[in-house]
RNA sequence: GGCCCGUUGGUCAAGCGGUUAAGACACCGCCCUUUCACGGCGGUAUCACGAGUUCGAGUCUCGUACGGGUCACCA
């Protein structure tokens, strides 16, 4: 390589301290050996607060990109923009990912604690090798003091909007690009403040094109924009330290949010000026959100499910929210999904090239749905340790409740569900558990009857004294020792004994003529034991409350009625 | 505004020049049934618009409209 002297000179001006270089890097930071086609992702967050749904969605893109070709999935911190940085966020960020099993292998870990080899994984700590690459493109004459102040580039900018030219740094409006490194070095001296620009060699009739993993081929103008790489405050800008990191951590994919589409000539210029190698790049469609008439990205401030704290607070579990996500964005897991029934969502095999390019609306009934399809597909035991785990971060009293009887509340959850031909999939969220199963519980039963049985209806219909009656007769004949087909035999009789019709297709053709069916019978034993028009099989939950207990709820909605 | 990207039912979407335009969620109806569910069957509903290429266009081309993104010493 052949450098101009004042090149040299001013390089040295700027970075005395500065000593390695390029090549001492590429030895520090090898090559990685790696399986043929392994791909090395990324998730880069910024800390700036918590983990947002689509970071949730790029990171487990990456992760299962990385972990379906044997290689590498790491978490570098961007934290090169000191104003916005909120503390605590590094920990959060990870703590988050990680509930949603979506480890690093290496990189950031903790608050500050990293694996790894390549390393710092945290920008702020990488100061030194952005300072190298960029002392680099000095001496090559790539890159350039810049004294102009805030103020100047706005007046820059107001010109060009003016006069409708395209606004930037640039070409003849880079005022400072041509400077003499002599006359810079002087200004450099006296204390003039400055930042470092790339001296861009793209014109904007040049047109670049590369392949996203995600979209196929993209045209773009190239870049001629002479833009900023490192700050005033000695940090890089995104744009450098992406391609100063992603060579050095030797990332082959990067996947991230389409807004950095537009970008991308920016960083493919760079990394040629660098002599590096470009990865390949893959952008991800935004997350959006029906606000009014119009499709808009999902926001932390409006939408409480762009963060991912929202589904581990309302308890859902984390796969059906990651199924969740995967089946919205990509086309092949729906079906694949359906084939495989109980496979790891790990088995499927993401093809980039299927993700979906237009931003999905976030469908919270679809997420239900989903999730409820998930549950059912649990035991009682990993029901019940489910609950648990959730009660015991939000629901400390359901919590110890759960911890004190758990026995019974593996009965309650073995309901309809364990030895069941057809699981119910009645519960989507763990928050929920509680109030669906509350009837099981004296203490909440007693709350909710408090206000009065939900008889309303039939005692329109049939009066409280035909209730009292079926309450009577089922009160005499209740066993749950028997079959359960005997048992409902004997509920039949009980219907029949009182005038209720035993056959739907009957009661269909003349309703008039019967003063209920054997549904209304039914309903009317289900409210005395739960005070609900809306519970699994009511036969199963007698045996979960045992005798004593029902003839006491039989007693109880008598009197009350 | 310039430049990118996109547009198939209410939502997510399959489709790759010839299909009765899949499937899932939601909704509605029916069936099953021993209540509540589960399940089964069926239904409503979609190619943004206009030209062009072609024997033939959701599929290719060009316009228009609409939506999204981007144009910082933020990432």
């Amino acid at each position: 390589m052949e450098y101009k002297k004042e090149n040299l000179e001013l390089a040295e001006c700027i970075f005395p301290e500065i000593t390695e270089t390029i090549e001492d890097l590429e030895k520090k930071y090898p090559e990685r050996n790696l399986p043929e086609g392994a791909h090395v992702t990324r998730f880069a967050p910024s800390p700036t607060g918590f983990l947002h749904t689509g970071a949730l969605f790029t990171s487990l893109v990456c992760k299962r990109l990385a972990e379906q070709s044997n290689g590498i999935f790491y978490v570098r911190i961007e934290d090169t923009d000191r104003k916005r940085e909120v503390e605590g966020s590094v920990q959060r960020l990870i703590v988050e990912l990680k509930k949603f099993n979506i480890m690093p292998e290496e990189g950031m870990v903790g608050d500050n604690t990293e694996s790894g080899i390549y390393g710092p994984y945290k920008q702020s700590d990488r100061e030194l090798i952005y300072k190298i690459c960029a002392k680099e493109l000095i001496k090559r004459g790539l890159a350039y003091p810049c004294f102009c102040s805030t103020e100047d580039i706005d007046k820059i900018r107001e010109g060009q909007e003016k006069t409708k030219i395209k606004p930037g740094y640039y070409g003849r409006y880079a005022r400072c690009r041509n400077i003499e490194p002599s006359e810079a070095m002087q200004r450099i001296k006296s204390g003039d403040p400055y930042i470092l620009r790339l001296r861009s060699n793209g014109t904007s009739l040049g047109k670049i094109s590369y392949k996203d993993i995600i979209r196929g081929k993209i045209e773009i103008a190239e870049n001629d924009q002479d833009i900023v790489i490192i700050k005033s405050d000695n940090l890089p800008t995104y744009h450098f330290a992406h391609v100063v990191d992603d060579h050095f951590m030797r990332t082959t994919t990067v996947v991230r949010g389409e807004e950095w589409i537009a970008s991308v000539p920016i960083h493919l210029e760079l990394f040629k000026l660098l002599g590096f190698k470009a990865p390949k790049y893959g952008h991800l469609p935004g997350i959006m959100k029906m606000d009014g008439g119009s499709k808009r990205k999902l926001s932390k401030r409006k939408d409480p499910e762009a963060a991912v704290s929202y589904f581990l607070e309302q308890g859902y579990e984390v796969d059906a929210v990651l199924e969740y996500l995967l089946g919205i964005i990509n086309s092949d897991f729906e079906p694949w999904r359906r084939q495989n029934k109980d496979k790891n969502m790990k088995e499927f095999t993401m093809r980039t090239e299927k993700i979906s390019v237009s931003g999905a609306l976030f469908d919270l009934v679809k997420l239900n749905d989903v999730s409820k399809e998930y549950i059912s597909r649990m035991n009682s035991k990993q029901v019940y340790e489910s609950v648990c785990k959730w009660a015991s971060e939000f629901n400390k009293a359901y919590a110890e409740k759960l911890a004190n009887n758990k026995e019974y509340a593996l009965k309650v959850f073995a309901v309809e569900r364990d030895m069941a031909a057809k699981v119910r999939k009645d519960i989507t969220k763990w928050s929920e558990v509680e109030e669906a199963f509350s009837y099981f519980y004296e203490d909440e039963f007693a709350k909710v009857v408090e206000s009065g049985y939900n008889y309303t209806e039939l005692i329109e219909k049939m009066g409280a004294d035909k209730i009292k009656e079926v309450l009577n007769a089922y009160k005499a004949k209740h066993d749950v020792k028997i079959e359960k087909n005997d048992w409902f035999n004997g509920l039949k009789e009980i219907a029949a004994d009182l005038g209720f019709c035993t056959d739907m297709k009957a009661y269909k053709k003349d309703p008039d003529s019967y003063i209920g069916n054997i549904s209304h019978v039914a309903e009317i034993v289900r409210i005395a034991i739960t005070d609900r028009k809306n519970t699994p099989d009511i036969y199963e939950i007698m045996k979960v409350l045992g005798d004593e207990t029902v003839i006491a709820r039989l007693n109880k909605a008598l009197n009350t009625l």
